[in-house]
DNA sequence: ATACATGCAAACATTTTGCTTTGGC
DNA sequence: GCCAAAGCAAAATGTTTGCATGTAT
């Protein structure tokens, strides 16, 4: 909520929900997720939802995931923690993963050779999880 | 053709197109890409396509890459073969990188600790390129 | 001959926008 | 009071399906 002050939003209803609402969340949410959940207290509109995750992403307090799902994925951006996670394609299971990411020193070197500025990245694994592989 | 041939696909000039459009492109494609592409000749409908897609991915003879784009992108899967992308977030340029992968013992791992069968990854960095920097 | 592939149109799901009203500062 | 945010409804975008017809095997 500071962060999201500091970078410009007004303290609403709205906004706090949402925000609560990633804070407590162990998985990316869709904004279906977030606009139809029992803890958004406000009841917001799904319009309202989606602008107040346009802001945040903007300006950076959140992240876009990009997951096989028709629908994008909203996580909470905090520096210095990345994750990266574990999908099955049959059931859409996310789980995230706790490893030191291997490609940090990578990124560096990608950044300085492209050019790119503002650089992160994304790395998820997809497979079938024990459960659809037996049924 | 071959592979797909084998995998029980007929040999229509839709598919033959398609493949044909998958095997030339240096980037991922999305289905409107392909849909519309000159070199589908015979002018398949893009619910042909689309349903082409699904078989083929189906078979594992192609890739589908969640971009951070509204749209799904394919990739023909070739065995052994393995790229990852830098995406302009301002843009949408998507380049191939020419990197030696880090991922895949890691992957490995994974697969032991989880125990997912069909295990693969997905990375991609993300920026803004030089481009879109200056403008 | 038969089963699979196609075309066209319509249904869906999700995201995005327009416009008026409300509320934070 | 002013401008950003919210609410509601509608448009836009991209994906997916139904059904009658055509075609590879």
């Amino acid at each position: 909520m500071l962060r999201a002050r500091e970078a410009g939003l007004r303290r609403t209803r709205a906004l706090e929900d949402v925000l609560s609402i990633l804070i407590h969340a162990c998985q990316p949410l869709t904004l279906a997720d977030i606009a139809e959940s029992d803890r958004l207290r406000s009841g917001a509109d799904k319009a309202t939802v989606y602008r107040l995750l346009m802001k945040l992403e903007e300006r950076s307090l959140i992240r876009r995931l990009g997951l096989h799902d028709r629908s994008a994925y909203y996580i909470l951006n905090l520096p210095g923690e990345h994750h990266d996670y574990l999908i099955c394609n049959d059931c859409g299971r996310i789980e995230k993963l706790d490893i030191t990411c291997p490609v940090q020193s990578l990124e560096k070197q990608i950044a300085k050779k492209s050019g790119f500025k503002k650089l992160y990245h994304e790395l998820e694994f997809f497979g079938q999880c024990p459960d659809c592989a037996d049924a």
